[in-house]
DNA sequence: ATATTTTTGTGAATAATATGACAATATAAC
DNA sequence: GTTATATTGTCATATTATTCACAAAAATAT
């Protein structure tokens, strides 16, 4: 097992880089071709292979076709992964509704709430009371949640997931949930990611007006 | 200048945690503290201060309001941060509406989209067609872009933008965008983070299952 | 068939990042 | 006022990630 982050992250980019070459017409790929549509190094495309014993051929490159499907088995993605999500406010209802998921072989069953307002049962993803989700999870094996919830709750709601058996949750709430052995928590902060952007675009300009005087 | 990203997003955390700090009463913390709950080791807290000028008193630590004060500053949050949005869809309508922004000081002054069904000239957020970002750039000296169009289309607003005098780009369409000298790139792959997660616990549950044989 | 070229796969070298250790020093205790 | 203690700030060390470089192998050319 790869334990590196950041190794899978550009696995998913490769991937998807190559079903655009395919798009393109390209049969069989050189690491530098994938290297340039993934935006890496040629020698990191082939390093990471080399850590998924993924190989080509020397001289002849890498198959299109069975690089994707190679790519695809090791993100899991031979099956349609099932998941819920806990927060059907505005980010959380988008994506209910974001059509990539499906596309890419992941559905989310169902969402869930503590606001009866929001329950909709009938819905193309039906949206549940709150304490229905522990029942959920366990009867449906699910095993990722996504939490779309405010911050004051969503320490408590992965608790809750991760009693209930989820092993990986996408927390888009604004605080940072700790992982542990059982559970692996991937945050996703959107102000701090304006955050970050907002940094380096003032100071590449202060750079920039410095470089002036 | 800090040019390592991954400590502009630490400094993101630090903010937050800082603030609940502050909520639960807190008038001066200590890096153990801080790191507990910004889910790093304290050395990690000191050297990124450290890297930023931020100082605090042997023993007495640092005051939480001086230092929420000192991040802000850093992160460009002592003014208001004018943004704007391309690609009214479902993501893009919902970060319209996320409230968690303007509660940060980024405020989305306008988003824009080629299909005139979408526009909404008098809404709070106002939708305009995707012909006159250009200009609107320019005028409001907007220097910071949020991308959520589909994947095909968004290079060609990404260099739009550029053309326009953006400086830094949010993307979510699920394609690499990559930055350059004039112009920072921060890429959000939902679907490849969701991947990631179901990475990592097909790779547990697999590790765990070999320990029962 | 043999030589030439191209491209992989990987071990070694380098670079980037995080941690540990501890001297310096501010606070508190006496 | 002196001593003891806790905590910072930073340098040295360890860890992790990336790039380089090149031998081995496959395809093509001669």
């Amino acid at each position: 097992m790869v334990s590196n982050r950041k190794c899978i992250t550009r696995l998913s980019r490769y991937k998807n880089a190559l079903k655009r070459l395919k798009a393109l017409g390209f049969i069989k790929v050189f690491s530098d071709n994938l290297s340039d549509a993934a935006g890496v190094t040629p020698s990191q495309v082939r390093k990471d292979f080399s850590l998924f014993g993924i190989t080509g051929n020397k001289r002849g490159g890498y198959k299109v076709d069975e690089l994707i499907e190679q790519i695809q088995v090791i993100l899991g993605k031979n099956e349609i992964q099932r998941v819920i999500l806990v927060g059907a406010g505005r980010i959380g209802a988008a994506l209910l509704r974001y059509k990539g998921f499906e596309e890419g072989g992941i559905r989310i069953v169902s969402a869930f709430d503590i606001d009866p307002a929001k329950y909709l049962a009938n819905d193309a993803v039906p949206i549940r009371p709150l304490e229905e989700m522990t029942q959920f999870v366990r009867d449906e094996k699910i095993r990722v949640g996504i939490i779309t919830v405010p911050d004051s709750a969503a320490q408590r709601i992965a608790e809750i997931m991760a009693a209930a058996g989820i092993k990986g949750i996408l927390n888009f709430a604004p605080i940072q949930l700790r992982g542990t052995d059982e559970v692996v928590i991937n945050n996703i902060n959107l102000e701090s990611e304006l955050e970050n952007l907002i940094y380096f675009v003032n100071a590449h300009s202060k750079a920039n007006s410095a470089k002036c005087d």
